[in-house]
DNA sequence: AGAGAGTATGACAACGTTGTCCAGCCGGTG
DNA sequence: CACCGGCTGGACAACGTTGTCATACTCTCT
């Protein structure tokens, strides 16, 4: 900017002024002064206009669990999208569930003065982040709620949802469901299977360990999981299987031995429906999810001091038959 | 960072030096420091130390057509954990194939002094960018060339690729091969088409321009596609379908007709082995891509000053049978 | 002609941090 | 005892920008 103003033969000040579109600048000093950024290629540095004018830094913060994964780039998108048309730019990181480095993440982010952070949280303890929240960085939890620590989020309703997948096996005659999941140490899987196991009660269905497996997290396990099941002595005769990964493994074992199980899996995903066998799911508007919370963001970004919201958005039971 | 010093009765330089882990200060008086630290919950600010020490802002660009695509998510993925290794963070934006919103998205991330730019390009100039490499940022083209500029470029061989998917065709006796694709202003698309006519070529067969269809993007618009070519007169008996969302309609629609047309598909996709028919695709690895390109981007960024580079990655035919 | 109001421009400090340099202190040396 | 060198700690300027205020000029109205 120094060079700028020294070519254009003007003060710092008046270059500034016509960078930054003030008034009160004289026709033929602007362009003068616009001729010198062009020949210099000057480029305003935000960093250190943010510094001085103590202004944000038109950047949020977005912690996701895994950016590869479809879910969550979806989210990463509609986020990006929703800040582009404020002007501001989206930091993403991926925590890999790993506690320790989501800390990092969010210290990290918070040392760059990010306006908002957007945090699905994998870490246990969130109460780090109270220094930050009353330093002015507002944090929004998205899809799970924040640990120890009182501030917005928006989920999805996991336990409504397997519930009402369960209900709709138990309708259709099935007392044995085999239920297999990810990990209970994910609040979401908790609530989900915590669901499932109300609408077996509602049924007056009796809980059974056996039919329950935990830490099925890829395809081949659950395949493999769905293949043991049904070798024991009273196998089930239907499955809800708690997230997408899972889904798609037990369906191709499933179809792969004929087995005539009913299946209803959580989460619906983009091919769903060119599954070899139709896919009745548990489905939800995950770009919805992603706008509430960006939008609640922004929202106390702008100045909403109001006591931290938690939103459940509901889920939906896409019936495409059983098997 | 003022207020510290003054709680722990130091100056203000004494503080930099502890927070930093600068030696030369005694254990009592970090110790003092980092006691302030704590009470105040003082965070160092990340853009002014930038500023000041003039040192790289551990931030990179990554611009892509559309975030929630899984092709790109996969890029955005691989490259943030590769940032993420040397402490470095990712801002990352989607131009949604509009080269107004591409050269505005590149000039933004320029003024947050980002230390470089990986960049899926949409528009078809990217001069502008000289200026910005002059001054230090490096940029890196990722499967598509920049235009009108001197840079690296890590690409993938789409004429090679198309070139192999319809020769196998051909092999199986295939002369009428009926190819789709999304649009011909993608340079991806140009090269993978120019490979499948170079193929037909090869094979002395001639051009038959009622055999292309431009303007394929969609599912829904590849089964119309496909609807349509075989009601004509002399319709194909193959297919080439130029990405992945043309071969999931295409394929659906020559599952739903029972039709026996061969097809090829360019990209292979998640769940493409569950498809109702099995399917041959020219494959690629997309996490190599982003692997290679980040490298040279940080290459660059740590010096690397020799001239431009343009690598390009093999395609693979991975061979499910063709019916 | 002079007051008053408004416009155009510039000098300077400040944002939060770090590089540079200098001063004081210590123990050891000639 | 004067001096040297290394270790500590601090004062100050600087990074690139903008807010504040002062100044100079122009115009209008009495």
């Amino acid at each position: 900017m120094v060079d700028v103003a020294r070519l254009a033969g003007v003060s710092l000040k008046t270059v500034s002024r016509v960078v930054n579109g003030e008034p009160h600048v004289q026709r033929a000093m602007a362009d003068r002064v616009l001729a010198a950024v062009a020949e210099l290629g000057f480029q305003r540095n935000h960093m250190a206009s943010a510094l001085r004018a103590g202004r944000p830094s038109a950047t949020i913060g977005l912690i996701i669990e895994e950016l590869a994964n479809p879910f969550y780039s979806t989210i990463a998108h509609v986020t990006a999208e929703m800040a582009r048309e404020r002007d501001t730019l989206l930091l993403s990181a991926s925590s890999e569930e790993d506690p320790g480095r989501e800390e990092q993440l969010l210290r990290d982010l918070c040392s760059r003065r990010v306006d908002g952070l957007l945090v699905v949280p994998a870490g246990c303890d969130h109460s780090f982040l109270h220094g930050q929240m009353e330093l002015g960085i507002p944090v929004v939890f998205l899809d799970r709620p924040g640990t120890n620590i009182d501030a917005d989020a928006v989920l999805l309703d996991n336990r409504g949802g397997a519930h009402s997948g369960v209900r709709r096996l138990v309708e259709q005659g099935h007392r044995r469901i085999g239920v297999l999941l990810d990990s209970v140490d994910v609040h979401t899987m908790r609530e989900r299977l915590a669901g499932a196991q109300e609408a077996l009660a509602d049924a007056g269905i009796g809980y059974d360990g056996s039919l329950v497996r935990d830490g099925v997290r890829d395809p081949a396990t659950a395949a493999t999981a769905v293949a043991e099941m049904l070798a024991e002595p009273h196998p089930p005769t239907a499955f809800l299987t708690l997230n997408n990964r899972i889904t798609v493994g037990a369906v191709q074992e499933l179809w792969r031995r004929g087995s005539d199980a009913a299946l209803v899996g959580f989460d619906d995903f983009e091919l769903s429906h060119l599954m070899p066998r139709p896919l009745t799911v548990i489905a939800y508007d995950t770009r919805e999810l992603a706008r509430r919370a960006t939008q609640l963001l922004f929202d106390r970004i702008d100045g909403d001091r109001s006591r931290p919201r938690t939103i459940v958005l509901p889920t939906d039971l896409v019936d495409r038959g059983l098997r």
